[in-house]
DNA sequence: TGTACATCAGTGAACGCGCGTTCACTGATGTAC
DNA sequence: TGTACATCAGTGAACGCGCGTTCACTGATGTAC
């Protein structure tokens, strides 16, 4: 019953370490064939027979979907890991180690970063098992937020309609504002959009404070995307990391994170 | 003479039409295919065989090339156009229609600007002759900023050393301020680099505007990509262009455009 | 204007590859009695 | 513990496609005298 049991784990093993090998070979051939992932490429680099590797995924766009959960699970983990890192207090710290720690995972996987940030890959739809990996660095940021303004940190912008309408700081002040104070208030349909997405993933974030938070999302994903697409060749070349944090920084305090 | 020249027209003219055709019926293919171009899907759907394509590229990655450069271009003359639309005096006005013909060109254009802005095409190297057309749109926004800085609209922050320094505007703002005024000052790889930068691109304009400048060309370039890639599904889906224009008028803020 | 020659566009066959997926099969490993 | 059967991993051949690029060629168009 036990060298039963054992047999079997033995085989299962070897299954998961095949499947493992698999993945793996399939991910570094991603650094030089983008998502032209070829199944026979795959085989070949194992030593099997093109056919083999159907007793381990049924298909290529099944293989596809795996590599994608685990990048996205494995930014996921090292943003959260590096953020788990830091005093629950410390708002700003949380968030510098989260966008450093998607970042560097980016910057060490460039080609896997691609395939889950880059351009969708045609003919490919992603099926619904990959919503959750890809939304963890999401949900770390809101809950971020969400912690903030628990904390009463962060408060809502509370005069004028929207989140575009305000005064002037004075020169000098890292202030992402409106020097007229007279841009027009948020457009209704924003508005209720945001509250509509408030309610449902951060109900106790006020609109004006997600729609920065959102804001700090996509310009950190921004910034990655450029630094590792080659938009900044021949722009900033010796001081990207030091460029990403002043973004982060610059982020933060639009947010109110701190 | 005038008939022999003609002829030649005739011919060189022919050929012309040809070679959009080919560039046309290849950007079709860009939305079913993505970068995988095939030449031989082209010559069959031009109704040719496929050596005869090479008569008018030299190989694949010369009919790759040749779209990315058309791509570039146009989307550079639809920012300009718009913009160009716009009273010079009317700084925000100028940024915001740039942004929303660059974002109009991608929503009607989606794989071009997946092709152009999106992951990079595995083994394909883009040729210097990309570099000119890439550059419209940064160049435009370069110059607004440029602008701004000659009519003195746009104030240098001066207090503290760097742009991530500044003290709290009160709520209701639309700052992007740090709230504590504790930030850290810009690093000094990346003031130098911002300065050497500035220097090449845009002398008049200081160090702290230009990486505000920076920020705010990769938000707006980063929500288009976000857009377009798919990561406001679920999310923001009933409002963005509002969404977007109110990032630009953020950002606008933030830079000092008014 | 007419003729000889040169240029050019497009053909069709071929080279030497690639791909995903199916299917009947062998032989080893695991399971049940 | 031993034997019969079932499961599973991997093979090898095949189906029916795809691709970029080269090359000798035909026939039409353009050019020079």
């Amino acid at each position: 019953m036990l060298s039963d049991m054992t047999a079997k784990n033995i085989r299962a093993r070897v299954r998961d370490e095949l499947t493992s090998e698999i993945k793996a070979i399939a991910r570094r051939q991603l650094a030089t064939e983008g998502a032209n992932l070829s199944l026979r490429a795959v085989a070949r680099e194992l030593g099997m027979v093109s056919s083999a590797v159907y007793r381990y995924f049924p298909s290529r766009d099944d293989l596809l979907t795996a590599l994608i959960i685990d990048c996205y699970d494995e930014l996921g983990a090292a943003a959260e890991s590096a953020e788990a890192a830091v005093d629950r207090a410390d708002l700003l710290g949380r968030w510098l180690a989260a966008g450093h720690g998607i970042r560097d995972w980016a910057l060490a996987n460039p080609a896997e970063y691609a395939l889950i940030y880059g351009s969708p890959v045609p003919g490919y739809k992603a099926p619904e098992t990959t919503v959750g990996p890809a939304a963890r660095t999401t949900n770390l940021i809101t809950a971020l937020i969400a912690d903030g303004v628990a904390a009463g940190t962060l408060a809502a912008p509370s005069a004028g309609a929207g989140s575009t309408t305000g005064s002037r700081p004075g020169p000098g002040s890292e202030a992402l504002a409106d020097p007229a104070g007279a841009v027009s208030p948020m457009a209704a349909d924003l508005a209720a959009e945001l509250d509509r997405i408030a309610a449902l993933i951060a109900p106790a974030v006020p609109r004006e404070v997600l729609a920065r938070g959102i804001t700090a999302w996509i310009q950190l994903f921004g910034v990655v995307t450029f630094e590792l697409f080659g938009r900044f060749q021949n722009l900033i070349e010796d001081s990207r990391r030091s460029f990403f944090d002043h973004q982060l920084r610059v982020m933060a305090a639009y947010v109110g994170l701190r």
